[in-house]
DNA sequence: GTCTATATGAGGATAGAC
DNA sequence: GTCTATCCTCATATAGAC
C-alpha cells in the first residue's frame, strides 16, 4: 500500500464532493420542483436538465425524497438568511416606525414574490407538507436556527420608542397581525406565487396593510 | 321499432345515470384527492373505496381529470353555499357591527376548519391549481354564479348605518383587509387545513382579527 | 452513459352475473 | 342491458447494474 500523493474528490458512500455537480443538480431540481411538484418531477429529469447522468444524481442524494428535502430546506434556508440581511438593514436605521416597518415589509415583499423561484417555493412547501414532516418542520422554525419573519417583527415592534405614537402591549401578537394584513395579503392574493403580482401591486397592498395596522394601534 | 314502456336507466356515452353510485364514487373521489392529492390517488383506490369496479367509474366519468375537476367544484360550491347561508343568517339580522361580523366570520370559520374534508378542499386546490386552470377559475369566481366571501362583506359594511361608529369609505378594500385579519389568518396559522385548529384557536383568531380591524375602522 | 428489473398507473376490453 | 371482476396494453417511474 503506497501513500497516496494527491487526493483525488473522495466518494464516500452517498456524499461524493464535486461541487459543481452538485450545485447543478440541485439547481435543476429546484427548478423542476417548484415547476412540477414533486410527484410529476422524475429523476431523468432533473439529470437531464443538470447535464449529468441519472446515476450522478444518486451518487450525490441517496434517493428521490432526500433531493427533494435537501434543496427545499436549502432554498427555504437563503430565503430567510435574506430576511435576516433586509431586517438588518430596514428596521435598525433611523426613521419613523412607519418608514422602517414598510422598508423591511417592502424588502421581504420582493423578495418572496420578486423571483418566480423563490415565490414558487412557498407553494410548493405547503402542496407537499403533508406527505413530508420535515417540510412542516421547516416551516414551524423547528427544523432551523434562523429566525422567522414574524418574531423579528415582534422584536422591531417591542422596540420601538415611547414616542413613537404606536401604543402596543402585546408585541408579538401585533407582529402576527402586522404579517397577515401585509405579507399574508401578498400570498393569498397571489395564491403564493401562482399568480405573478406586479410592483405596483405589491407596494398597494403592503402600504394599504401596514396603514391599517397603524390607524389600529396608534396610540389615543 | 316498438315504443318502450318503461325507460331503464339510460347508458348516454359519458353519463349514465345511477345516482347512488356516482354519489358514492364522488364520495370516495374527495375523500382520497384531499388525503393524498391528485398524482398519488389511483382510479384504481377510489372504485376500491367507493366499493364499485373501475370501469364503473370510467362509465360515470371520462378521465381522472374531470372526475378529479366535477368533485372539486362541486365541493366548493357546496361550501359557497353555506357561506351564503350564514350569510343571510348573520349580516342581516339586528345587533350592532361587531356581533354581526363576530357571527358571520365565526361561522365561516368554523364551516371551513371543522369539517376536515372541507379545510382539507382549500388545500388542495391551492396546490393543483398550477396543473388545472380551472381550478385557478373557480378561485377567483369566473366559473360560479356563487358569491365569493369577501364581497359579500363588503356588502354588510357598506350597508353599516351611520350611527355604528365606523368610518369605511371603500368598503371592498375594508373587506379585504377584515378578511386577512379573520379568515386569512385561519387559512395561513392552520396552513390551509393542515395542521387542526380547535374551536378556541378559531375563535381566538376571528376575534382578535376583528378587534383590530374596528379600531382601525373607527369613527374618530 | 446506457441498460435492466420491478412496479405502478391510466384506460380499454372481455366474460360473466342478474 | 347494465354492472362487476379480471386481464391486458402501454407508458413511465425508481433504483440499481454494468
Amino acid at each position: 500500500m503506497t501513500t497516496q500523493q494527491r487526493e483525488p474528490p473522495r466518494a464516500i458512500a452517498d456524499e461524493p464532493r464535486y461541487p459543481a455537480k452538485r450545485a447543478a443538480i440541485a439547481r435543476a431540481a429546484l427548478g423542476l420542483f417548484v415547476r412540477d411538484g414533486y410527484e410529476r418531477t422524475s429523476v431523468d429529469a432533473i439529470a437531464a436538465q443538470a447535464g449529468v447522468s441519472k446515476r450522478t444524481v444518486y451518487s450525490h442524494y441517496p434517493d428521490k425524497e432526500r433531493l427533494f428535502l435537501a434543496v427545499v430546506e436549502d432554498t427555504y434556508n437563503g430565503l430567510l438568511d435574506q430576511v435576516r440581511v433586509i431586517a438588518d438593514r430596514e428596521l435598525d436605521r433611523p426613521g419613523d416606525a412607519r418608514q422602517k416597518l414598510a422598508g423591511f415589509l417592502r424588502g421581504v415583499a420582493r423578495e418572496m414574490a420578486g423571483s418566480d423561484e423563490r415565490a414558487a417555493l412557498l407553494h410548493l412547501m405547503i402542496s407537499e407538507a403533508p406527505r413530508f414532516p420535515e417540510i412542516l418542520d421547516l416551516w414551524q422554525g423547528r427544523r432551523s436556527d434562523r429566525a422567522a419573519i414574524t418574531p423579528l417583527l415582534a422584536r422591531a415592534l417591542a422596540s420601538l420608542p415611547a414616542g413613537s405614537g404606536l401604543a402596543i402591549d402585546d408585541p408579538a401578537q401585533a407582529a402576527g397581525y402586522l404579517t397577515a394584513l401585509t405579507l399574508g395579503q401578498v400570498n393569498n392574493r397571489g395564491l403564493f406565487g401562482l399568480i405573478p403580482l406586479s410592483g405596483d401591486d405589491l407596494e398597494a397592498i403592503i402600504m394599504g396593510g401596514l396603514d391599517v395596522f397603524l390607524r389600529a394601534y396608534r396610540a389615543s
